[in-house]
DNA sequence: GTCTCCCTCCCCCATATGGGGGAGGATTCG
DNA sequence: CGAATCCTCCCCCATATGGGGGAGGGAGAC
């Protein structure tokens, strides 16, 4: 099974060779820290498992996810990351992660994982299993969940827009954006912009 | 020299063993995956040197490390951060931190720092030595630098609260507020509660 | 075909906000 | 003793904000 471990942190990089190191059946044909390593060593070796940060400089863990689900269906991708954030697990889902992992596991776990990723399975930490179907369920409530429009007039929000400059950058009118701006306190369960920048910035929403 | 990891993620903690493996003169001799074991280790082992993450569940990198200094003055503490915040880097130096890595470091770095710790040095990641001293220098200006009611302001804020909520929290009057605010804003360099909020859990002043 | 969601726009109106000033007392620091 | 910083409070005033409503068109789901 050859195995490529993304992260752009060389503790981290070497902290799983050690515990995948004596590990029967897996080998470990190289390293990358960051998106476009990858690519690169995807095309230079054949690949079964890749274990990718979520969080990278540059191109996001996310949007690797992304195109390597697309570009390379067969591979499958183990995401690693510091902490469990229930929004970041359902987007890796979404996107075709084979499971999804905190940095807290440990060498047993990862193996699981490495295992039931390879054949075709999903592995889930455990502890963000719970997080996660609230998640799910909260995300199928109307509320929590965002749409692309609200997102951006948010961040633009954050980024000290009032609504008169968010309807410029966006090329919509005033009232469209003091539309949005009710809908997302809605959504957030918020009453102020303030509230509502930093809701999103914790839940990841924007930022 | 004894080393003491402190991370709550066993992928950082097996790295670091794994890079220290085979370097002379140094042992570790131990592990702790949160402040209360680091304090429960520290006192049942001589302890040389710490190497601390800054960011773990319950009690915080930094507040481990304040208490680390003052319980424990002679041992060195050297911070391990994922990213580089330069205002974490700051309060750390302040709080007597021995010295501050990134967990992108290599086994050269690793080893370097930890023996400038011990000899009473301190070393600090070169890619953080410009963003300290620019941290530093807007620091020193009155500017990005929140005085504990500003800051206690700003928190309630982005808890939602408008100014006559915030009066009321803090027993001060709404005119008092306003003024909070605005010296916020001037210190943060931004014109709407909502980009303060942003800013000010960018850089890590509230939450 | 109907239902739901999203995007778009509009009305009214009370209140909060942001920007400009001034000012006194406490503290700490040089 | 100044100088600086902080905490506290006040004035005025234009504008942005938040809360309530309604409404049409398009896309996708069932």
């Amino acid at each position: 099974m050859n195995i490529l471990i993304v992260d752009d942190h060389e503790v981290v990089r070497d902290g799983i060779r050690y515990m995948l190191a004596d590990a029967p059946g897996i080998e470990i044909v190289g390293d990358a820290e960051s998106a476009d390593d990858m690519f690169t060593a995807l095309a230079q070796h054949p690949i079964d498992v890749v274990l990718l940060d979520i969080r990278m400089p540059g191109m996001t863990g996310l949007a690797a996810l992304e195109r390597l689900s697309k570009d390379f269906p067969q591979v499958r991708t183990l995401m690693l990351s510091m902490h469990d954030q229930p929004g970041y697990v359902r987007r890796a889902l979404e996107l075709g992660a084979a499971g999804y992992l905190i940095k807290s596991a440990g060498r047993d776990e990862l193996l699981a994982a490495i295992t039931a990723a390879a054949e075709g399975e999903t592995y889930i930490h455990g502890r963000l299993v719970e997080p996660l179907i609230s998640d799910i369920r909260s995300n199928s409530k109307p509320e929590g969940r965002l749409s692309p429009r609200e997102q951006q007039v948010l961040q633009l929000i954050a980024n000290g827009a009032e609504n008169k400059q968010v309807a410029y950058e966006l090329g919509i009118s005033e009232a469209t954006v003091k539309t949005y701006v009710k809908g997302i306190f809605d959504r957030l369960g918020v009453s102020s912009r303030a509230e509502a920048v930093a809701v999103g910035l914790r839940t990841e929403v924007i930022e």
